[in-house]
DNA sequence: TGTACTTTTTTTGTATACAAAAAGTACAGG
DNA sequence: CCTGTACTTTTTGTATACAAAAAAAGTACA
């Protein structure tokens, strides 16, 4: 039962972290967590070291953890850093799969699909940071599978917009998302690896021209007067 | 006081298990290495946590800590991804290296070369993995980064015998390993990548070739009784 | 002798109390 | 009104005691 807690404290602040909920760079006081979770302090302070492990948390001597900040330096390397990753991965996944893990694959897209039909935002974003994670898995290469699960809990931070549709063009690039996904998973059962990596730049790339419009959104009217001028003239 | 005892621990353990004195697979008791360290359990538990965090430590549920282990699985895809991350890191460290850096890791090559003539394979090890790893430091990638920490815990405990040299040829080696490493601060400082990363390339070479050297060492005589008349005919 | 079961021992996990460090606050002096 | 300093409060780090799980040792029986 204690144990369960533990684990539940983890996956759950690991699930807050990916959604934002709470936010890069929030000072996490441990014993608040202990309490809210019913664990005592120690075994909050090693799910606290499992996270700082995994690039969720930053530890510092005397001062407690931190949500770990993004600042435009990493995402500059992100951006710069994710096609390598991303296709290495997926390369070597359609070569090393299991069946068991394509089974688990769809199993996840099922739940991914759902979600984003409902608009469910943070469960779409965990599912789909859960769906990369298992590629990854299937990759079974531990190195780059390091690098993968560090560039996902910036990456599932970053496109928390991009499963929270406003606009009709919104919700087709969430539909894209889904038939990329769907033609990932049929790539790497039939073990073709240069699809796969294909597959994966084109998916890569959707997400990318999302995130840059984000980063980088269309430019207010310079000219306001002349702007407000023709609204009046209407 | 009380924290250098951590820290310490924590720098031991480490290179314990990169010289391969803990050898993988090794079971890590709690209560032994606490007193060992002259800690409690609940601070050496949260560096046994951080250690699993870089790859070093494995912790199961309810049956604590083990060196990680290294299956020829893991050894395969070691060698199919490591002039990847090398090369990358290389190529980062090339373009995005402060001074400060540059002062660091002629440093860490002057202690290296010092080890490395005293024929001391431990420190040599050591050292060696310093380098490589500021170099990873000086990419300021953390995707990158992550999987070559990864890598580099099993590539110093693979190479514990390469830096033992035992005929001339072996020292010569070693010596080669030290020109390379002098050429690629030189190139690195100069920022030039694509010299960089051809370096790393050739000095990932000849860690190649002695390592599948030690894998697959020369067959032993198979026609052993010719082999003692010859001696007796001497 | 081998095997299933019980008891004992060892080892890991958690809670709590206390020590140490950082952060916050009040106040004196310029 | 600002600034530096002593004091208080809060937060983090460590040791220890106890609970729970796993491993080991013993025991009965086929």
């Amino acid at each position: 039962m204690a144990k369960h807690k533990k684990s539940h404290c983890a996956e759950d602040l690991r699930a807050r972290i990916l959604t934002q909920e709470i936010p890069p760079g929030t000072d996490l006081d441990e014993a608040r967590l202990a309490e809210e979770y019913g664990i005592s302090r120690t075994p909050l302070r090693e799910v606290l070291h499992r996270l700082a492990g995994g690039g969720f948390v930053r530890l510092e001597e005397n001062r407690g953890a931190k949500v770990e900040s993004m600042d435009f330096g990493t995402m500059r390397v992100f951006f710069q850093t994710a096609p390598l990753i991303y296709c290495s991965i997926a390369r070597q996944a359609a070569e090393n799969r299991t069946t068991q893990q394509i089974a688990d694959l769809k199993n996840i897209q099922l739940g991914f699909v759902q979600a984003a039909k409902s608009e469910d935002a943070a469960q779409s974003g965990l599912l789909n940071h859960d769906f990369h994670e298992k590629i990854g898995d299937m990759a079974q290469n531990p190195y780059l599978f390091a690098g993968l699960k560090r560039m996902l809990v910036d990456h599932t931070r970053l496109s928390q917009t991009f499963f929270a549709p406003k606009s009709e063009a919104d919700k087709t690039r969430v539909g894209k998302a889904i038939e990329q996904h769907d033609a990932m998973i049929s790539a790497i059962e039939a073990q073709e690896p240069s699809l796969a990596t294909d597959l994966t730049l084109q998916h890569w790339d959707l997400s990318r021209d999302q995130l840059e419009k984000f980063v980088r959104p269309d430019p207010l009217p310079i000219d306001v007067i002349s702007m407000k001028d023709r609204r009046n003239a209407l």
